[in-house]
DNA sequence: ATTTTTGGCAGATAAATATTCTGTGCAGGA
DNA sequence: TCCTGCACAGAATATTTATCTGCCAAAAAT
C-alpha cells in the first residue's frame, strides 16, 4: 500500500512526534523542505494520515484508572447491536469499544478517576444502557505501553 | 488539578485537533493569539500534554486485523515481570500492554495485516518469550470506538 | 488605605515556518 | 523522438509562532 520507504520513514516520523517542523524532518530525510511538505499532504488526501491529536496524560487530568469491560448483550440482534454501540459511543469515560468474538460479546476501555468513580459510571452510566446482558470488569495494575504508532 | 474552564476547552480543542492554528483557538475561546500561546506552553510544561502526534489509518498500512491477547505468566516473581515487560514492550505489533488483576496477568493489543499476520506473530514472536504460562487471544470484529481524547 | 507585586492579557514586532510559484530533470508512453 | 506527468529544488510570499512591551486588575504587603 505504502511502498515508499521514504514515505514509511516519514509516517513514522510524524507518528513519534508531528510537531517537527518540515526542514528538520527534510534533514532526516535528505530531502527538501518542498517535497516534505509534498508528502506530508499526499498523505493526508490519501488517508493514510487520518487526523494530528495532543496527547494527554491521564494523571494530569485524573483518569488514570482504567479498566476494560467486558460485556454481553441479552440477544445478538441488528436493533440491539446499534442501539447499544450508539450508546455507548457517546460515554465520554469509553475510550474504546470493539466488538470482539469469543464468550464476551464487546471490549470497552474505560478511563475515569479511581475505582470510586468506576463503580459511579458502572452503576449510572454504563448499566443504564439497554440490552447489556452481563459484564465483566478487569482492572489495569500498571499501563505497561500505550503507543498510538503503527509501525510501517 | 485542571480547574480553569478555559484550559479545559483548549485541551479539548488540542486533542480534537492539534494543527488547528492558535489564532482559531483565540477565536473559539475568545482570546488573544498571545494568551493561548501562553497557555499551551504552561500546559506543556506541566506536563499536562505529553506529545503531538499523527494518527495512521491503519487500514491503509495494512494494520487493520486487532486482537487482545490475554497472557498468563508461569510464575509471578519480579524477574520474570519485568523480563517479560521489556521483552514484550520491544515489540511493534503490540501498541498496548497493560498488567491486570483478573484471571490473566497481561492483556496486550495487537495490530497486524491479518489472521495469518496474527498467526506468524503468535508463533515467531510472542511465544518465543520467556515466562509466557499461557494465552489466550480475542479478536476485534469491528472497531466501534476508539479515541484518544480524555474529556475534561 | 495605600503601595507593591504578581499574573494574565493585548497589541506590536521579529523570527521561523508553511505554502505557493516557477522551472528543471527524469522516467514512461505514444 | 517527442510528449506528458511526476517528484523535486529553490525562490518568493503568506501565515504562524515566538518574543517583547506595557497595561490592568486582583492579591499581598506595608
Amino acid at each position: 500500500m505504502i511502498s515508499d520507504p521514504t514515505d514509511k520513514k516519514l509516517l513514522a516520523l510524524l507518528q513519534e512526534n508531528s510537531k517537527k517542523t518540515n526542514k528538520e524532518l527534510a534533514g532526516k530525510l535528505g530531502l527538501s523542505v518542498t517535497a516534505v511538505y509534498e508528502r506530508i499532504r499526499k498523505l493526508e488526501r490519501a488517508g493514510v494520515i487520518s487526523k494530528y491529536v495532543a496527547l494527554v496524560r491521564p494523571e494530569k487530568v485524573e483518569r488514570s484508572f482504567t479498566a476494560f469491560c467486558h460485556i454481553k448483550l441479552v440477544q445478538h440482534t441488528k436493533g440491539n447491536v446499534t442501539g447499544f454501540e450508539s450508546q455507548v459511543t457517546k460515554l465520554p469515560e469509553v475510550l474504546e469499544v470493539f466488538h470482539v468474538s469469543g464468550e464476551y460479546d464487546y471490549i470497552l476501555k474505560v478511563m475515569v478517576k479511581d475505582m470510586e468513580a468506576y463503580r459511579e459510571f458502572m452503576l449510572n452510566k454504563l448499566t443504564t444502557l439497554q440490552h447489556i446482558g452481563s459484564t465483566q470488569s478487569t482492572f489495569v495494575i500498571s499501563p505497561v505501553k500505550n503507543t498510538t504508532e503503527l509501525s510501517v
